[in-house]
DNA sequence: TTAGGGTTAG
């Protein structure tokens, strides 16, 4: 209980009375730092464990679960493996759970799916949770062969799937659109008597929603009531966010006023999903609207609803607004995350080219947030630096964007394929395709592997200059690695072939029905 | 007396 600083000095208390210190008032205090998020004080008690004799526990590594939640995944797998390895102390299945969690929820499904196999070869066998933990992961990663290859291996292994191994599943087939697949497994799950609940209905009306379904979602819905699963809170939430997928905001929000009347308190998804709907359609003022009966109903604007205002506020370019926006997030709102500040960087870019007319300072007013984003280590994102490369492209500054990108390496942040992929376009647009051209070779040797995108932006540049033997070159690479035009360059060059027919006699291979 | 866990909505 709060506060809980007050459990640090009462431990120094206990030590200054000569009360001796055993393994669960240690544990306590590691914890306590952990609840205060001082994940650096609670590591530097490992060594008063080790010099008082006290042996640590598994309960005391289990503790230490908050290395994941701030991200130290390293730490935390080093420190496990040396506790396994010098058999300091054998894992047992809270500290595997913990693990295998704090791994899989941070995208390290290789590693959990290793544990897994790791476990099987000790003492403690896992069991239907630590399956579930990675074929959700698996899932997630949209691998659900290896998914349904768990689920196979659960079987035989006799340990028995439940009603989340099969919604895990379901969700990732749906969100893949494996409608077929879908049903095979449902009427499995079924014959198995694992039935649907309200969770398995979720995730297939979210399913439905995302393919535009809407109405089959809605109409779902309504067939199931009172037959035993009752739409929540999650349920509306889905519908709506379908609704505004599809630019439908006002269906949304009459699915919202429903919801009211049948006393289902909205709450901030609720809010946040419509806020991004009436942002997409510009009504912003309806936006700004909701945003202050938040409040009223006693709910709080959370950093992302924060970031859907910002967002619908650049669309519309009412640039003041976003920072005065800003500036009350700041000062009395919710924390701004990585988010927020692409948010940011993005729509002052986006109108910097029009600061010459308003005179805002937009591509200056980017930079100087960017600054002091690095100056608060809050740099750590290289979508942030893609924003950033891109921005400065595109305002006509490729220096400072070439200085940015060079600097990645001294601060040990690889560039993505996005951000070569910007880069290239930057070298592009202004037309010098050799430093282009280079570039594409540094990102094969930093083993970044080229995309569908970085190929269309060649062949986009090679049109632009009018090198078109080069672009033939180009096309008969790109072939050969499986790549094809995407519907941004199929347009322009159609335009080029409008102005300029000769094209196709230049690039015959134009004319041919392959992949291009 | 101390520790963990799985599924759905923004």
């Amino acid at each position: 209980m709060s506060p809980l600083p007050s459990v640090v000095s009462l431990f120094r208390e206990m030590r200054i009375l000569g009360i001796p210190i055993n393994e669960f008032m240690l544990n306590i205090l590691i914890n306590n730092y952990c609840l205060m998020h001082r994940v650096d004080c609670a590591f530097s008690l490992l060594p008063i464990h080790l010099k008082s004799g006290i042996p640590l526990n598994v309960v005391t590594f289990t503790t230490l679960r908050e290395l994941f939640a701030e991200n130290k995944v390293t730490d935390a797998v080093v420190l496990f493996k040396k506790l396994v390895r010098e058999k300091i102390l054998e894992p047992n299945e809270v500290m595997y759970g913990t693990v295998m969690n704090g791994l899989s929820k941070r995208g390290h499904t290789e590693k959990t799916l290793s544990l897994l196999h790791l476990m099987e070869q000790g003492s403690t066998k896992p069991d239907t949770f630590k399956y579930n933990i990675v074929i959700d992961a698996l899932c997630k990663d949209r691998n659900l062969d290896a998914a349904i290859n768990l689920l196979n291996e659960m079987k035989q292994k006799n340990i028995p799937p439940d009603r989340v191994t099969y919604n895990s599943l379901i969700d990732g087939l749906c969100k893949l659109g494996l409608w077929e697949k879908f049903k095979t497994l449902f009427s499995e799950m079924v014959n198995l008597n694992i039935y649907p609940n309200v969770n398995t209905f979720n995730i297939l009306i979210d399913g439905l929603c995302k393919e535009g379904k809407v109405e089959d979602a809605e109409e779902g819905m309504k067939c199931r009531v009172g037959k035993g699963v009752e739409p929540d809170i999650i349920t509306y939430n889905a519908i709506m966010d379908g609704y505004c997928l599809r630019g439908q905001v006002d269906r949304a929000r009459r699915i919202f006023d429903i919801m009211i009347d049948k006393c289902i308190e909205p709450d901030i998804i609720s809010y946040n999903v419509l806020i991004n709907g009436y942002g997409k359609k510009k009504k912003v003022a309806k936006a700004m609207q909701l945003l202050g009966e938040i409040s009223q109903r006693g709910s709080k604007p959370n950093t992302v609803t924060y970031n859907t205002i910002l967002q619908g506020l650049f669309v519309v370019g009412r640039i003041g607004d976003a920072k005065r926006v800003y500036a009350e997030m700041l000062s009395r709102g919710p924390v701004p995350n990585s988010s927020t500040h692409r948010t940011l960087l993005k729509g002052y870019f986006r109108y910097g080219l029009v600061e010459v007319y308003f005179r805002y300072g937009l591509v200056e007013e980017a930079m100087s947030l960017f600054n002091k984003l690095k100056i608060n280590r809050e740099d750590t994102d290289i979508e942030l630096y893609n924003v950033v490369i891109n921005g400065l492209c595109k305002n006509g500054k490729l220096d400072e964007a070439q200085s940015v990108f060079e600097n990645l390496s001294l601060i040990g942040l690889p560039p993505d394929v996005r951000t070569y992929n910007t880069m290239i376009t930057g070298f592009c647009i202004q037309g010098l395709l050799d430093e282009a051209k280079s570039m594409l070779r540094k990102m094969e040797k930093n083993r970044c592997l080229p995309n569908n995108v970085t190929y269309n932006v060649f062949v986009q540049g090679f049109l632009k200059w009018s090198k078109f033997s080069e672009m033939r070159t180009f096309m008969k690479e790109m072939a050969d690695r499986g790549f094809s035009f995407d519907a941004s360059t199929a347009g322009f060059l159609l335009n080029v072939v409008r102005e300029n027919p000769s094209v196709l006699d230049m690039i015959p291979e134009l004319h041919s029905k392959n992949n291009y």
